[in-house]
DNA sequence: ACATCAAACATTGTTAACAATTAAAGTTGC
DNA sequence: GCAACTTTAATTGTTAACAATGTTTGATGT
């Protein structure tokens, strides 16, 4: 069980975007990721074709591979797909959800509300991020939860690029309510929720462009800067 | 714009298992692949990984990588991850479509149509498949359109494991009637139509596991076998 | 004949050196 | 001082040889 080289490097750069310490556009040179990671560059290779994959990068051929910077054209795509999605998600998580499942996604909504007390901005976009794809484990298609994935992340960007930094996130009570219809076992209202909900996230943009915030690599990595 | 070796290889391989010349669990050799198309092992190598980032073949390490072979259960998660990107698209396509879009669509069926009464079997699933995905493109959802072109190949797949050789795939009156309510401009009919057509596709399934058929690598592509 | 084991073969994985391209720095001329 | 050009450095792309792993083949013994 012991993963690769290139799925931890994945796995790092993921993680890295997701709670936007690589912003929108920011290079992630071949030799510098060796250098953080320890690995060799051909790992390093495979892993940014892994993740071109997953639209988190995008590669300019002999110029390099760069955090993504998805187009207000995108960025509407992305919520639209997320609206098909995650309402299917909904309808089939209220359906199908154990007694457990309803336990942990509250639990989970608990930990939520308790990080929104404090001013973790970046632990308080996992959090959410996590709580829709465990409500996709729960609805149980796999291809769904891949997709969902996928479009949380490129939402990550999307907040980062086009984010108003007044407004919160996720409203945890729109969280709240989509798990009290779940609980409830109304398939269609959850589904109507998690519409709306994204629906508020999306009108909470400012989508103009701005000017990219780029930032080094290596302030992604403090961490690793020093070891090596 | 001419596309990159390991472009060329992408979609050659992809076409190959759209039309099912490559058939669930054929091996995909780096070296006959490097013999097949005239260029270097990394090229084959990068290629193999794009490809696994759309689901078409699957990597074992120190084995090899194979067309994919997706399970009853993928099969169901596809199909319904389908309905609900495709009532998407449907609806998009019935609120925007132009005069222009409706004729191709037209036109497209026609040919569709023509084909169906030959026995070119290959043609028809690679029609069909067009049909959606040229939906997608009126629609204008991008990322719609890429996770159907993602779905619609793992179609394939799905057909080719699961298929009865009886039934016909997409019935091309399902596409007509879809299209009708596209061109009436109803795009809740719209998208039940195409539920409806998804459904009854998967309906012509019978998803119990088979022994899997393999075939060689060189018989998809017999142009190439003697150029080289 | 069948199973077990061992050696030969083939395939994938890794590494390092080299080539090509792009970005940066420095120079020259106006 | 600024612009255009040349040279230098850094980065990506490619190639080929080597290592590690898996598979097949054939021999051996029961």
């Amino acid at each position: 069980m012991t993963a690769s080289a290139e799925d931890r490097l994945v796995e790092a750069i993921l993680d890295a975007i997701t709670d936007q310490r690589l912003r929108p556009g920011a290079k992630l040179g071949e030799q510098a990721l060796c250098d953080l990671f320890g690995v060799n560059r051909a790992q390093v290779r495979r892993a940014l074709s892994a993740l071109t994959g997953y639209h988190a990068v995008t590669h300019v051929p002999n110029r390099g591979t760069f955090v993504a910077t998805p187009t207000a054209e995108e960025a509407r795509d992305v919520f639209e797909a997320r609206r098909a999605i995650e309402a299917t998600i909904a309808r089939s998580a209220a359906e199908r959800a154990s007694e457990d499942d309803i336990a942990r996604l509250r639990a989970h909504l608990d930990l939520e509300r308790e990080r929104r007390n404090g001013d973790a901005r970046r632990e308080e976009i996992r959090l959410s991020r996590a709580f829709h794809l465990e409500l996709a484990e729960v609805a149980g298609n796999r291809v769904l939860t891949d997709y969902l994935s996928d479009l949380t992340l490129r939402t990550s960007l999307i907040l980062g690029l086009y984010g108003r930094a007044k407004t919160g996130y996720c409203g945890t009570d729109d969280h709240e309510g989509i798990l009290d219809a779940v609980a409830a076992r109304a398939p269609e209202r959850a589904a109507d929720l998690a519409r709306a909900h994204l629906h508020s996230l999306e009108a909470g943009l400012d989508l103009n462009e701005r000017p990219v915030p780029v930032n080094a690599l290596a302030d992604a990595f403090p961490d690793r800067a020093q070891v090596f």
